[in-house]
DNA sequence: TCGTTTATGTTCGCTTTTGCTCGAAATCGA
DNA sequence: TCGATTTCGAGCAAAAGCGAACATAAACGA
């Protein structure tokens, strides 16, 4: 198969937009109608895109809906937290991403760090940073959670428990005025809480929708964290506490 | 400025820009064309990147050609010999496939099986059976390797001693006239031959052309097999030794 | 110093890509 | 259901890009 320039370039805008349309594309490149159709009939055959008339749409099948939903959430200040917090990760080290939109949205953002050592127990973790050729990624095991590529349970605690991270990068469900973390899924908890233990820094990205929230499980209280990223300050109460604790709080935007 | 200079720093514009033109490059340098067409030709092979008319791009990763190739190499004895392999796996046991085209052909020809619980070091695997709600997906962790979306090493072989299989569905590099497993790559094997330990049955699913090439390292003997899937009949010595052993041999085609 | 190796420049056919045209197929609206 | 419109893909010619071969210049080692 021949390779053009675009077609990286396709794929990407494919995966943001969920579509593509061959004009859109020939007067985004500056080419014909003909040369796009080309290139999506070779995507096609590739199996990187499906055609439908009047352009192509991602291949069908693995996407889940609400798990997308949730991905489009707050996504320009998910994508400013992301850059803040990969810009505080140096090349070299040895990273945990966890499950959670807003880790993947990191995980794009290192794509061009170079020599990390990056375990996540997240599948869409593991594929986007297959791209970067430049980091070793390391799966944990785990039984598979379908509705966001997750993987929980013993297996995944057993597999970190193996490392120790110079720093951890996890999401949270909800964080309660006391300064605690809290999640919907109990499997969850005791992995992000090994995950904790494991890590020299823990960084902890989380906009403000966490704040009016509650969740049922603990994972623990906030003074175990190094920085957090968010996109609102915090509660006044929770600053302070976050202050005396000598927790980090960046803000974006 | 000679070519040793340039090959880092068109990493580097490769790295920030996402692609690099030969004429842009040309120009940056002040070289001719063909000099920069050497030097990324030179990259190329290097998989440093990924050559396009009229310049270079990143290597996408997930694009490993080689195994895209593989994979459609044989594609019509490959779905006969999976589907004969599942449908000796019955419903509601517990499952093991490996690494290898091969296995992820059995993967897709078990989307209908109800209850399995299937682990797995395969990402492709575990990408493919999300769309089987009915079975449970464990993967095994381990580092990924880019080329095949496999997990190897001891993280791999430590989880898959947590469990026993009633059936492990693996594949190989070649097959030895006497009768012995071999493949490639000496990471995998260590993974092979746990998972052939913590099996009740271990079925092996590889094409004629296995029996004509050979590779470094051993896996186990076929003796250890309870069935072979293949798609030509076995050279006779090799099916003698099977009768021997009470190997199966199921021919499709 | 001289011969050798390596990097670069130049030229020239050859291949790939692109744009254009046209008949066929798919989609849409009534 | 049928016709109008859009979209598609094949074929062809022009243009851009490519690699091979050879020449030249610089770097290297004895």
């Amino acid at each position: 198969m021949s390779q053009t320039f675009r077609h990286p370039d396709i794929l990407k805008i494919a995966q943001r937009e969920g579509k593509v349309t061959v004009e859109g594309l020939a007067e985004h490149f500056g080419v014909t109608l003909q040369t796009i159709r080309r290139d999506l009939t070779e995507l096609a055959e590739a199996n990187k895109l499906e055609r439908v008339h009047g352009g192509a749409i991602l291949p069908s099948g693995t996407t889940n809906i609400e798990y997308d939903e949730r991905r489009n959430l707050n996504q320009s200040s998910k994508l400013a937290m992301a850059r803040a917090c990969a810009a505080q990760i140096p090349e070299g080290c040895s990273v945990f991403l966890n499950i959670g939109t807003s880790t993947e949205a990191v995980a794009r953002e290192l794509l061009h760090h170079r020599d990390l050592m990056v375990v996540t127990n997240n599948m869409n973790i593991a594929n986007i940073l297959v791209d970067n050729t430049d980091c070793q990624i390391i799966v944990t095991g785990g039984a598979l959670r379908r509705s966001d590529g997750g993987l929980v349970g013993n297996i995944t605690i057993d597999t970190i428990r193996q490392f120790k991270f110079d720093i951890a990068v996890i999401g949270c469900s909800a964080m309660d005025e006391d300064g605690d973390l809290l999640d919907f899924d109990i499997h969850e908890v005791g992995v992000s809480q090994t995950i904790i233990a494991q890590s020299r820094k823990c960084f902890l990205v989380a906009d403000h929708s966490k704040f009016s929230r509650t969740a049922p499980a603990r994972i623990a209280s906030m003074r175990a964290l190094s920085t957090v990223f968010t996109d609102l300050p915090l509660p006044r109460e929770l600053a302070e506490r976050c202050a005396t604790w000598g927790t980090q709080v960046v803000l974006v935007d």
